[in-house]
DNA sequence: CCTCCACAGGAACTGATGGCGT
DNA sequence: ACGCCATCAGTTCCTGTGGAGG
């Protein structure tokens, strides 16, 4: 009689494992071998070549779908010219940030202050006036004299923020040269929307669209491409069958060429068939692989809603297809229940739109004539799932 | 043709939090 | 100790609207 964990470990040492090299199966791995987009490359490299004969380049706005490799073009080529400048004395700094993640007007500029090796003391990460903080980062590089290259990936996002807050940072770091006396900065801007700069103010147009690359999408053919090189870096040889192939890149080319979402996919479905003991990838796995990486994105994004919002879910669930008003009110008995105090139909329709957003809910606006105006809102996820997620939350347990 | 429903969704505001410079 | 600044969750007040029913 073994111990089933001793016979897992066992198993997982001793049979057959068919990926050869796990790193390479991350996106984020760049062996310099496997990146397509060659022309892109030229074009990055070309507008910011200027930099080797000690000037400024121009500023640059890349645009490309998720997952069209427009950031790791941009990175590849930045650092390679950091290389090639480092030794002659020239400081380049690389600086990148991304406007999604950094939620932030002052923390995408404390991120950015922080990478030019700015300390705790010299930019606290609150308390100071943004005005501040932005004269603090070009006081450091004309101390310096560093050559600064600002990526900014997901730039509409910054503008969004510029625009509620009505600061004009983007302005102002597109001008920031004037007020330089040492050093330089560029700003390269990365946007998933090729609409966006529509929406900018047109001072900030004419310096930040110098110029302009487009990443086009991937189309199915080149996603097979990059996949069957990816296969052949990091399984072992004859371990991905063809159709399993061809379903991964139909999968992801389906949607926008999303290349990431691919090479996603084929990881999971390769985990997939090591986990039960097979030595092919096959069409199966990619199938498992897609529902599994489907429900796990639904399933965190379930955990990460406050409390609130998780009544909210519950309360739709509850009378799925039902009206803001229904909700609202099923949301007011649920509150009672946990014992909270209910928030304001305003905020609720709010939320509900956030919620919208994150894909869980699907909402339709109908006029019912003399019965009003009201959007319809739908589970696009089975209730089961929201059960099996919630039940482990204390203040939940009762209604689920 | 007009009315009036039941909300949508924008704007401005409030109060709390946390931390700065002086 | 004081005023100031940015941010966040939430509130208050508001204007806008497609079409069934009169």
């Amino acid at each position: 009689m073994s111990d089933p964990i001793d016979r897992l470990l066992d198993a997982a040492e001793s049979g057959k494992s068919i990926i050869k090299n796990r790193e390479i199966l991350h996106f984020t791995y760049i062996p310099n071998t496997i990146l397509h987009r060659n022309s892109e490359q030229e074009q990055v490299t070309q507008s910011l070549l200027p930099i080797l004969k000690q000037s400024r380049p121009s500023n640059l706005l890349v645009y490309g779908k998720p997952g069209t490799g427009k950031t790791l073009v941009v990175k590849k080529v930045i650092s390679k010219i950091q290389d090639r400048v480092e030794k002659s004395n020239f400081p380049i700094k690389l600086v990148y940030s991304n406007s999604k993640e950094e939620t932030t007007l002052y923390g995408l500029l404390v991120s950015l202050g922080r990478q030019l090796s700015l300390t705790d003391k010299e930019l606290p990460t609150t308390g100071l006036a943004i005005s501040e903080v932005f004269k603090r980062i070009l006081n450091k590089i004309n101390n310096n004299k560093f050559n600064a290259i600002f990526v900014i990936d997901e730039i509409d996002y910054l503008a969004q923020l510029v625009s509620k807050t009505g600061k004009d940072i983007l302005y102002q770091l597109t001008r920031a040269n004037e007020r330089l006396t040492n050093g330089s900065l560029t700003l390269v801007g990365i946007s998933n929307d090729l609409t966006f700069k529509e929406k900018l103010d047109p001072r900030v147009i004419s310096s930040l669209g110098e110029e302009e690359i487009v990443f086009t999408n991937y189309n199915v053919e080149q996603i097979k491409k990059i996949l069957e090189e990816r296969i052949h870096e990091s399984f072992i040889e004859n371990s991905v069958e063809e159709p399993a192939l061809n379903l991964c890149a139909a999968l992801a080319g389906g949607e926008h060429g999303d290349a990431r979402r691919a090479i996603d996919l084929l990881r999971v479905a390769g985990e997939l068939a090591e986990r039960q003991q097979l030595d092919k990838v096959s069409v199966e796995q990619v199938r498992e692989a897609s529902q599994k990486i489907e429900e796990n994105k639904e399933e965190t994004s379930l955990k990460s809603f406050p409390l609130h919002e998780k009544l909210i879910i519950l309360a739709i669930m509850k009378a799925n297809g039902s009206s803001t008003g229904e909700i609202y009110s099923s949301y007011k008995n649920l509150c009672k229940i946990v014992g909270r105090d209910e928030l304001t139909q305003r905020r609720i329709t709010q939320m509900l739109s956030e919620i919208e957003l994150s894909g869980i809910i699907n909402g339709r606006l109908i006029h019912q004539g003399i019965h009003g105006r009201t959007k319809k809102f739908k589970l696009t996820i089975s209730s089961e799932l929201i059960k099996k997620t919630f039940k482990d939350d204390l203040t939940l347990q009762d209604i689920v």
